[in-house]
DNA sequence: AATTCTAACTAACAAGCGTTAGTTTTGTTA
DNA sequence: TAACAAAACTAACGCTTGTTAGTTAGAATT
């Protein structure tokens, strides 16, 4: 029953024209535009530039952060865990793409509040994924390579996912999945 | 005996902060107060803010070009080339992070011939990633991933690199070309 | 039928943008 | 020391930016 608002639409179009061109190289006269309607008239929907895009990045931080709890919380190996990351990824990269974009590159324009909520939420995240990996090691689950650069390798293939998604049809998630899975974990078991 | 000149001297600054905010958040005033001069006087030795980016942009990439072309000319098995390629992605990370930053964000605000000739340049360096990884799968020296997959996870570590780089304080280089090969490398053998 | 709400509109603002023209200072060479 | 070139300066330009104020048309509610 639950229609789409108006405040939504103008957030997934400003989503899309910032995975386009940035944030800063968006103006409200170019969403506008885009809704074929007048800049002025985005205010009867939003309070401005800015909270259009702390919506668009913490919405999807938020997901992060409660996907990584839940895989935090489970009782398995480092491995499984690890795999279940590798999905949450991949899940949320299908279904916001173009808030992936934003959240990798326009971050650094949210402003005091909101930017301190967003750095504190990746540095927590980071910090689960790491010690997920330590206890890997630990159990003989995971090859002992330095845990920083296994981290740093398998999350930057994952954080920089929806570019690969966005240029390649979109395909089907299952397969990507087993494979994504594949190459990342296979390599450090 | 060449000193730096003014010009590369804006532009090391001008990519400093680009790396920071972004191109388009970045004015013409802010790069001058950097350097504690006006912003006028900054068209004493360039041509606009159009230039700076596309100097910052394609000096770069024509280095990966031509170490890409290197690798390729070389008479080695595949894993010794992709091996190469890796020490190129971090030869050239230590010595341009910042670059690398406008390289990987602000290639969209080249214009029209620049633009052309990055995307150029890019896709024939993946097509010639692309074509190592098949030659290896084919030789029966890479596992038989789907090529695509590897590519992206390979490549999309290497490409963010220098986010990582810049955030662990300089470390040796060699240490970090010996644990780099080990897990990229390691998973897809 | 009168009222209220929603969502669009026009017009304008102050501030910031990249850039240009013309001038002055600074440092080197003849 | 006079002449010249390099590199800074001041002042201003036309344009775009995010945003506000006040108004209007149509739909929903009373």
């Amino acid at each position: 029953m639950k229609a789409i608002s108006r405040k939504e639409e103008i957030i997934t179009t400003a989503a899309r024209l910032f995975n386009e061109k940035g944030y800063k190289a968006v103006s409200m006269r170019d969403i506008a535009t885009a809704m074929d309607i007048k800049a002025a008239s985005l205010y009867n929907h939003i309070n401005g530039k800015q909270e259009i895009l702390s919506e668009i990045i913490l919405k999807v931080a938020e997901e992060f952060t409660k996907g990584m709890t839940n895989v935090v919380a489970e009782n398995s190996s480092a491995i499984k865990k690890v795999e279940k990351v590798i999905e949450l990824h991949i899940d949320i990269t299908v279904n916001h793409s173009d808030a992936l974009a934003a959240l990798n590159n326009d971050w650094m324009h949210l402003e005091e509040t909101d930017l301190k909520a967003f750095v504190k939420m990746r540095e927590d995240y980071e910090e689960n994924f790491r010690r997920i990996i330590k206890q890997g090691i630990e159990a003989g689950e995971i090859k002992p390579y330095h845990p920083e650069v296994i981290l740093f390798s398998i999350l930057s293939t994952l954080r920089t996912l929806y570019l690969w998604y966005q240029k390649r049809g979109k395909l089907d998630v299952n397969i990507l999945k087993k494979d994504m899975v594949s190459v990342l974990i296979k390599g450090i078991v």
